[in-house]
DNA sequence: AGGTTAAGCGCG
DNA sequence: AAAGCGCGCTTAACCT
């Protein structure tokens, strides 16, 4: 970190902190003169991580500062952090699990959260390493895939996407399959990881725009990947056009459970507010049915655990996932009832696959 | 000294 | 003009 410090002045052309936003603005658009490409909601210019990324196509000091921010991230909220949380009395971190904070029913977790440990990059995983289990013990970590679309196609009960969790098929290769109207064998990477951002992408109420600009291609593109989407799987348009128009008329949208989430904005003047509204009522039934889904899979599971007296905790639960210490001998046997009781919560038109992992420490069980 | 806001970024 | 949901934490900058 240091020597990209020192790597950072050198290009500046002199000292500056690198973590103040003010001096950074100074040196990038003042002094460098690089483009302005984004505003912050303040109006100041943006230099948020996507901003950099851009510029770095033509700078060499963005590059250095990406760099840089992602990993004193790291250091600052979790290596220099998380030792001095370690309870003296049991020698672990323990979290704060909150169970009436989301708007979505999620739980959070915080002090520390252990929600947002790091899993995406290398030296990130090195700090999931640190979470290891006692002697004789392994974690086992067991989760839902692709819950909130499999959610999806029971909600919308799309006949398309029913058939493709039915199948057991991989969900985005599916969707390119049908968008991109080629045989599933043969849709290319590049066409899978478009697939997936459409995927996302409905699941969070995106516009085209939002989509073009996540692929970096142009607006109508994206529009005519949007349109092909909901040719091919009418039953989710029709699906998205109803929870609208229900969020409307009753100003609330509900999980498959019955959780409700009141959209105050739905119906407000401002289009801006309003649409933000619409946003959160598509989001909302997906997210919070998999809330209440894995809420009740804790419950089962945690039964089981007291019923059987299995050698076994459950530690950490992480949105779809759920985090086990185990004794050795137990671990085969835990991890094929964890992913039963998980998937058997079925109240949904399809399955629901659970992966289980198991290892020394939490990125090795995944 | 201590609290709050803004910007940014870690995760699902 | 904005344009992708839900969280919590850190630092800098600002405020009382």
């Amino acid at each position: 970190m240091l020597a990209l410090e020192a790597k950072a002045h050198e290009l500046a052309g002199g000292p500056f902190n690198l973590g103040s936003p003010k001096q950074l603005g100074e040196i990038l658009f003042n002094k460098l003169e690089l483009p302005v490409l984004k505003k912050t909601p303040k109006g100041a210019p943006s230099t948020a991580e996507e901003v950099l990324a851009e510029l770095a196509l033509d700078y060499p000091l963005p590059a250095v500062l990406m760099e840089y921010r992602s990993l004193s991230k790291l250091k600052s909220t979790y290596t220099d952090k998380l030792p001095g949380m370690i309870d003296p009395k049991t020698g672990r971190v323990h979290t704060s699990y909150h169970q009436a904070v989301t708007a979505t029913g999620r739980l959070s977790s915080s002090d520390p959260n252990l929600q947002n440990i790091p899993i995406r990059t290398e030296e990130g995983r090195r700090i999931r390493q640190a979470f290891i289990a006692a002697p004789g013990c392994k974690i086992v970590a067991a989760d839902y895939s692709q819950i909130e679309l499999r959610i999806m196609a029971h909600l919308s009960q799309d006949p398309g996407l029913l058939a493709a969790f039915a199948e057991g098929l991989d969900v985005h290769s599916a969707t390119a399959a049908e968008v991109f109207a080629v045989d599933i064998e043969q849709v290319s990477v590049d066409q899978r990881r478009k697939a997936k951002a459409i995927n996302f992408g409905l699941i969070y109420g995106m516009s085209a725009f939002g989509l073009a600009k996540q692929l970096g291609i142009g607006r109508h593109e994206a529009q005519q990947y949007i349109d092909v989407y909901f040719a091919r799987y009418p039953g989710v348009a029709d699906y998205m056009a109803r929870t609208r128009a229900l969020a409307h008329e009753k100003g609330y949208v509900e999980t498959l459970k019955g959780r409700r989430l009141y959209l105050p904005e739905i119906n407000a003047r401002n289009r801006q507010r309003q649409q933000a509204a619409e946003r959160t009522a598509i989001n909302a039934p997906m997210q919070g049915t998999a809330a209440d889904l894995i809420k009740l899979a804790m419950l089962a599971v945690d039964a089981w655990i007291h019923s059987s007296g299995v050698d076994a905790r459950l530690m950490m639960q992480v949105h779809d996932e759920l985090v086990f210490e185990v004794a050795d001998d137990a671990v085969a046997g835990l991890s094929e009832k964890v992913a039963a009781l998980m998937s058997d919560i079925g109240w949904l038109d399809v399955p629901l696959v659970v992966e289980v992992g198991t290892g020394d420490n939490w990125d090795e069980a995944h």
